[in-house]
DNA sequence: CGATGTGAAGAACTTCACAGCG
DNA sequence: CGCTGTGAAGTTCTTCACATCG
């Protein structure tokens, strides 16, 4: 019995692979209503646009749950990735800052119908306090204790302001939330142990607008150096013109 | 002869490093702000929420802009890395679905500031036409052809909901927008040469649930039952209570 | 001396190919 | 025979450590 080191396995998940999760669950939810019983690997790899070999490694690392020449029960498959991902029982979610962008985050039909409870909303600013939003009412921030008391608030969602975000983080994390999902354009700081999420709609733009450069600049030469390789190497001047 | 191969070396820039330019150039301008005029690759990681030697690397995948002993010169950087991102000239934009969330991202200002500009707001919904969002009309999708036609648009934003996004997305296509953003929960199929990136707000909640859970089973079995309560799915399932 | 630039080692993830079971 | 499960190879990304230069 060696306490050092861990034998068995203790079914580590790759990070990987549990990005994947999710999108599993959704294929599978199509490939249910759709009313098959069964799926191949191929068939849920397509439905969720990654490789055969892939949704096998990631889903025996759930356990086995195929049957060989048969495929996965979908139903089965189902609730084995729910139950992994935690959401057998519904999890309350709080969003601070109800902004614009706060506003669709509250109204998402879609998280509800994944196992999330959005259980209250809350600003900082007075005059959006009682406001109905998708059948929660705005409150003030101060709220925030007695809320995360009430209901056992699993996730954060930040969507305030760059300049409120960490002071509202480092609020959510003393009353003992340790996931938070942050909207706002900042990189936030936390303990260890606080699981920290970003979505960031403008780098997701930037990225885009790399690869577009890039097309660009990839199918920009024709007039210059189109013939042959002539142009190998570093040419002499490169201002404006790389040459990658 | 080496048609096939290319020897040389475009300097072709790894997807990770692409994915933290953007974070970089955020961390540069709140130091450019904070009258910096030059950075350590240390502070800028730590502005980034990187490591130094991370830093190190990418910055040379565009070129050697830094000084031994110094650091690099922060507007200078700012400038390379907008280049590299094809951001020194402003990229137009479209939005195709104005609901809830379609309305937070056409008054989202950090588009702007970043270098994008949005053209126009499309939907399907005839009571939404004119409609003034962020200073733009709501426009029926009919009119996709001639606002892609006009300005001369990079990117298109998908936020319809899921059923409709498909169809949407292959008329940017065949209008020629070569980068699209998807927001709506459904896996879009794209030709090759065409940029998809996807944001899924419930995934990202998934993947903390995950995790949440994760931190329960692992700090759960001191003592008392380590078997989750009348959950116990797997007859011979050896050791659930991982260890790290 | 201080901080970059970089080969080399290491870790994480993906793809391949096929053995093996139903 | 079909499809899973899985070692092994391959690829990409990260960390380390240090030579090198201003």
């Amino acid at each position: 019995m060696s306490r050092t080191t861990d034998p068995p396995a203790p079914a580590r998940i790759p990070e990987a692979t549990v990005a994947r999760l999710p999108v599993y669950l959704r294929g599978l939810a199509a490939l249910s209503e759709a009313g098959l019983a069964t799926v191949s690997s191929d068939i849920l790899a397509a439905a969720a646009g990654v490789t055969g070999a892939q949704v096998r490694k990631d889903l025996n690392q759930l356990g086995s749950y195929g049957t060989r020449g048969v495929g996965y029960e979908v139903d089965h498959l189902i609730r084995e990735i729910n139950r992994e991902l935690g959401l057998t029982a519904p999890r309350s979610v709080v969003l601070v800052g109800v902004g614009n962008l706060g506003r669709a985050l509250a109204g998402y039909a879609g998280f509800a119908a994944k196992g999330f409870r959005m259980v209250a909303l809350l600003d900082r600013d007075p005059t959006t306090f009682g406001e109905l939003v998708g059948g929660l009412a705005i409150r003030p921030v101060a709220d925030l204790p007695a809320v995360v008391a009430e209901h056992r608030v699993s996730i954060g969602i930040i969507a305030t302001p760059a300049a409120a975000a960490q002071q509202v983080c480092d609020l959510l994390v003393r009353l003992g939330v340790s996931a938070i999902l942050n909207f706002a354009p900042v990189l936030l700081t936390v303990a260890e142990g606080v699981d920290l999420r970003k979505v960031d709609l403008s780098v997701e733009l930037q990225i885009l607008s790399f690869h577009e450069q890039r097309k660009q600049r990839d199918a920009g030469p024709p007039g210059l150096a189109a013939g042959q390789p002539g142009a190998v190497g570093q040419p002499g001047g490169s201002q404006l013109v790389a040459q990658r």
